[in-house]
RNA sequence: GGGCCUGUGGCUUAGCCUGGAUAUAGCGCCGGCCUUCUAAGCCGGAUGUCGGGGGUUCGAAUCCCCCCAGGUCCGCCA
């Protein structure tokens, strides 16, 4: 068999063929649907039930006469157990294939070529206006963790963050930072500028609660700030009853101050944007009045004292919602534009420069996004967004809010992390230096955050305790990263162990076959992330993987076989091991040590 | 009030879209394994009315209906 043929499509497809083959002899002529069995010691199965059903016979029955008819082959066999006929592939000359195949992608492997789809991936997208608490901290690992199994799985992927600085939290922080003195302000929590700047945001949302006329002040100089935007006169002084309060270009200056200590944040997270997407783009280009002027012209679009809005009364049956709410509106009466037009303005321009648009959101943003899509349907948009959604991160005692100082921050998490990490590496080792000691530290400490974060389906709510979300035990990074460690430690004691020509057949010990059946998984997971957004998956199938690779290393000495074409054998499948692994890890955003 | 999501051993969780063979793992608990490539490991054991009730089906954790609990949304906010 060809090194470049995957052996699961191979084998999978001749059973098939060979059943569809009886199957028609028996005069049968429906189409197999054939599945991978979840438990039991079978590749695949063919369930009788409904074909029996159609051909009026018993499910057992059919199952044997099904399997009388098959010709015989050299690459599985298969047998007939309580109305499932079950095929196995032939493990030796299976497991052979399969390896040879995975070795033979060498350090690319679970990298597919590139399939020539341009995918944008927007996440985090989080107001910047103070630092990440953890309650949305999914939003970044999820996202990221995405675009790294789009791009393995040959994607062109662009992650993006859609920076708000046309909305009323970041004219408070500017409002905040320009008229309210730092002495008044009670220490920060950090030197970080998002820790810093957040104080301002703080104040000056408190005065709102309390001063009636904040309210109208903030609401005059959005408007302002708009039309200095959209004029492209950024140097406008925007006042407000005849007084100047700032400059239209001190809003973006301000979003990016806060923006440069959260992209610290994400950087320790190891998440990496690509672009940040202002919204007042939207606006400056132009493209927020051609939404407007293209909505105008829906059948659904009306208008009450000057303001817009589309009426979805039209859609109530559709979505088998009687209080669906029956307006959506686009502009205010005053003709300014709100954050729902600017979204639709950036969506049209996303799409029109990718294939495929994914955006990572909160649950809470899941009735909007609807009404995204009835908008840019209205507007002739074919190709929709995708969406994935996650639930929040709550507290024991209830949802974070920053108001009521109940919030945990993503960076003394991360601290906490690290921290605990170090504890636990100066558990086991006492010969590392500062530097290795703390580049351990962080992999593990990271690593078990991320894991924890990925490993539960998104819409799941999580409830963050410390003790889970800084969890080194059973199915944890560090448990996979420890393998990977393991494999990296039998290699770095004879590097040059597996060059040359390598023997497959040489084995055959159980937990070496399952180990090789497992490595071959890792294509089907990524691609399921990839392109079903399953990206909770991996962290799972790693664990067992990593658990494979344990019995393996409990049952097969690799340094001490004698027999050299063994050793050569299990040497490689440890080097292969190690691949898969880093490849997993490496999705998931983990950094894989080489020794812990 | 209505829509959407979630509810699986003491705790956390996979499976649900696309119904099928003994319901997946981990933590914790109990009992074993370091003169043998890192014990962050391995092996064995106990633990389940798959939120509750109806229905469809030869067969339901999975599909349909009702109910209960938690989350979330229903602004000329973002």
């Amino acid at each position: 068999m060809d090194a470049s043929v995957d052996p699961v499509g191979y084998y999978t497809d001749a059973f098939t063929s060979t059943v569809s083959e009886a199957l028609r002899s028996l005069g049968i002529q429906d189409e197999p649907i054939i599945e991978r069995p979840r438990k039991g010691e079978s590749d695949l199965c063919l369930p009788c039930f409904n074909l029996a059903k159609r051909a009026g016979l018993r499910p057992d029955t059919l199952a044997t006469m099904v399997l009388e008819r098959m010709l015989p082959s050299e690459l599985f066999h298969v047998s007939s157990v309580s109305g499932y006929l079950n095929c196995t592939f032939e493990p030796g000359r299976y497991v052979k294939d399969l390896a040879v195949h995975m070795w033979s992608r060498g350090g690319d492997i679970g990298l597919s070529p590139p399939n020539g789809e341009r995918v944008t991936v927007e996440h985090t997208s989080a107001n910047p206006n103070g630092p990440f608490h953890v309650g949305r901290a999914r939003n970044p690992v999820l996202g990221d963790t995405l675009v790294r199994m789009l791009r393995a799985d040959g994607s062109e992927v662009e992650a993006q963050y859609w920076v708000n600085d046309m909305g009323k939290q970041a004219m408070l922080l500017v409002w905040g930072m320009h008229n309210i003195d730092a002495s008044e302000l009670g220490p920060a929590e950090r030197e970080k500028k998002d820790h810093q700047l957040v104080r301002f945001y703080q104040a000056a949302n408190a005065k709102m609660e309390t001063d009636p006329s904040m309210e109208p002040l903030i609401n005059v100089l959005l408007r302002n700030y708009e039309a200095a935007v959209a004029s492209l006169d950024m140097d406008r002084v925007i006042s407000a009853e005849g007084r100047p309060v700032i400059r239209a270009k001190d809003v973006r200056s301000a979003c990016e101050l806060v923006l440069d200590g959260m992209k610290s944040s994400l950087s320790d997270l190891n998440v990496a944007m690509d672009s940040f997407v202002y919204e007042s783009k939207v606006v400056s280009d132009g493209s927020l009045q051609r939404v407007i002027e293209g909505l105008r012209k829906s059948p659904l679009c009306r208008e009450e004292n000057g303001a817009l809005y589309l009426d979805l009364t039209g859609l109530v049956d559709e979505q088998k919602d009687e209080e669906f709410k029956k307006r959506f509106v686009l502009t205010r009466s005053d003709g300014s534009g709100l954050y729902t037009t600017r979204d639709i303005g950036y969506h049209l321009w996303k799409l029109s420069m990718c294939d495929r648009a994914i955006n990572v959101l909160g649950e809470d943003h899941k009735y909007q996004s609807l009404q995204l899509s009835i908008a840019l349907k209205e507007l002739g948009q074919e190709r929709l967004p995708e969406t994935m959604f996650y639930s929040f991160v709550s507290l024991p005692e209830g949802k974070m809010s920053t108001r009521r100082n109940r919030v945990v921050f993503l960076d003394d998490l991360l601290d906490e992390a690290v921290s605990n990490a170090r504890e636990e590496v100066l558990k086991r080792r006492s010969d590392l230096s500062p530097e290795g000691l703390e580049a351990i530290s962080r992999s593990v400490g990271i690593g078990a955050l991320r894991f924890n974060m990925v490993r539960v389906q998104p819409d799941k709510q999580i409830v963050f305790r410390w003790e889970e979300a800084l969890n080194f035990d059973g199915a944890s990074a560090p448990f996979v990263q420890y393998s990977h460690a393991r494999a990296c430690s039998i290699l770095g004691k004879d590097p040059s162990g597996f060059l040359g020509e390598v023997d497959w057949s040489m084995l055959v010990e159980p937990s070496e076959m399952k180990l090789v059946r497992k490595l071959s998984e890792l294509g089907p997971v990524i691609s399921l992330g990839a392109r079903e957004r399953k990206v909770h998956l991996m962290a799972p199938y790693l664990v067992e993987l990593a658990s494979f690779f344990n019995e393996f290393y409990r049952d097969c000495p690799v340094l001490k076989e004698e027999d050299p074409s063994r050793r050569k054998a299990r040497m490689a499948l440890v080097e292969l091991s190690r691949r898969v692994l880093g490849r997993g890890l490496w999705c998931l955003g983990i950094d894989a040590p080489m020794s812990m």
